[in-house]
DNA sequence: GCGGCATATCGATAAATATTCAACTCTACG
DNA sequence: CGTAGAGTTGAATATTTATCGATATGCCGC
């Protein structure tokens, strides 16, 4: 059982994304051969075929692709190590502020990333369902950067992912067949709510509201307890919940927003970068900014 | 921005936990030189001293840690990663039963683990919340092995771990002022069920069944949204439960139990091994059992 | 068939690494 | 004040590695 070096399994995975020895040369300002000699002794060391080489490039094998979806973790969780190295001198709090949606899935690898990179920094998170009272709070000097869920058209701060708002209800819940729609909505401040409600109205469907809670925990425990339906965005539905379409009226779109406050520290800044950077968080106008090659063959 | 050596941090990690390099030479096969000059290089390549060397051991600096963490789950990914190749010879199928309060938290790290480093096995698994179910479908081969929770005393099967039931409620649940107790359960072939009924019924406390469920997300919305409390073992409570002692009468104890099939295959021995030998299920007795040397160093 | 294009192989060189033994330096402790 | 224990340093060696340039070798399209 022997080690495979960082650094041929660099060269395979930037192999792996071109598909092509040469041009995988150039990116890693490498020789040819070097390459192939490199992806040779990793065969060697795996004694198993990788990549099926023909003229025009290469394919992967079935354990290639295995190897490429592994490796690439073990190459970010290296480089993260290794950066954290670097950046000892980043240190500092980094006050955060969001909604409890993003900070228990999407923002929960970014945290991670971010505590690994920047050991020396030291994180708090604040989280509130009302959008102004994150931005206040900024404002005021007590958030350092806010990930911030908003209707989509405000203009400040940076649009990071524009997103559906839906109706979901608990899987065998037929919310259909009530004579008045119970919603389990945040309980106050909650824009979703007002936006629903005038909708509700709208349409001339009935509704009261069934259930209220300051967290996205409680209001999902109601829903799945088929206490009422809820309105979250879609990204974030999660798998036992059911979205209702055709028979509630369609919502606005919703859009996550960063804010940052005016005098930040330096390891604000790179938070800020992480989360930019973010495949979560990607922007979503100019996909070609998604460059194929990742970021630790730089080195 | 250097590639650290996977070798290095090997020999790192067992130092750190000898904390003592004659030893960890010994542990190594090398010499105690090889041992020093390698942990002066990894230093090098940091740009960071990782441990205060005295003259009688040396001790781990804040930096060092860090990496000592970091470090073993590099080498744990690593060497599942080389495992992967040299298991690519155990295939086949493996049905795997058990209780889907495991499946869902203690069982998702084991299963990754196994299916990274037995690619070409196929792993299925099957979520019952009825102990007697399981076994039942063991004895007649359609599963190939279960982990089972049951009451403790039974004395078929491999015992893993012995945990104790407890009450749960919603973290601002006031059950005591209820006059009837609501109780949250599995639908049927529950044997806390029946155990908690018995011991209400003793202890004259009312009690009704507000609420059924097949599966453990289920009964656990149905506490967290204040409808009842439910009976789960200790480990599994999560953070937003609060278990209730002193105003309901105790429970029994519960045990983990590993069930194996007569006529398994390879790819099922080796899941036995990981869950046998996994953290989250090593055996309470026999403590000694667990050597501070981890697996990685052996190679 | 003949340039391109892509990969493989060979030969060669400079550099780095692993590893050991032996000699050296502390410190603590009789 | 010596000595044992623990870590370090140095010299020496065999091995491995990185890397390149030049030279094959094989397919594609023309």
């Amino acid at each position: 059982m022997a080690d495979l070096p960082i650094n041929l399994l660099r060269t395979f995975v930037v192999v792996s994304e071109t598909l092509n020895l040469t041009e995988a040369a150039q990116l890693l300002h490498k020789a040819p051969s070097t390459v192939s000699t490199q992806l040779n002794r990793l065969e060697d060391l795996v004694a198993n075929p990788l990549m099926q080489r023909g003229q025009h490039g290469v394919r992967l094998t079935a354990a290639g692709e295995q190897l490429t979806v592994h490796a690439r973790k073990l190459l970010t969780l290296h480089d993260q190590i290794v950066g954290s190295f670097q950046n000892m001198d980043i240190g500092g709090k980094v006050r955060l502020g969001t909604h409890d949606q993003y900070a228990s899935r999407t923002l929960a690898p970014i945290m991670e990333a971010f505590i690994l990179s920047y050991p020396e920094a030291e994180l708090e998170v604040f989280c509130d369902h009302r959008p102004d009272r994150l931005v206040d709070m900024l404002e005021g000097g007590k958030l350092d950067i806010a990930l911030v869920e908003m209707l989509a058209g405000t203009d400040d701060g940076l649009r990071l992912r524009r997103d559906e708002l839906v109706w979901v209800s608990a899987q065998n819940h037929d919310v259909q067949s009530l004579p008045v729609l119970p919603l389990a909505v945040f309980d106050e401040g909650c824009y979703h709510r007002r936006y629903a409600c005038r909708a509700l109205d709208k349409f001339g469907i009935p509704w009261r509201v069934a259930f209220t809670s300051q967290s996205r925990t409680g209001v999902l425990a109601a829903v799945r307890a088929g206490i009422g339906v809820a309105i979250i965005p879609l990204h974030t539905v999660e798998d036992d919940l059911t979205v209702i379409t055709d028979t509630l009226p369609a919502l606005p779109d919703t859009e996550v927003t960063l804010f940052t406050g005016r005098n930040i520290n330096e390891a604000t800044r790179r938070l800020e970068q992480i989360i930019t950077e973010s495949p979560q968080f990607a922007r979503a106008e100019g996909a070609e900014e998604f460059s194929a090659i990742p970021a630790f063959i730089q080195a």
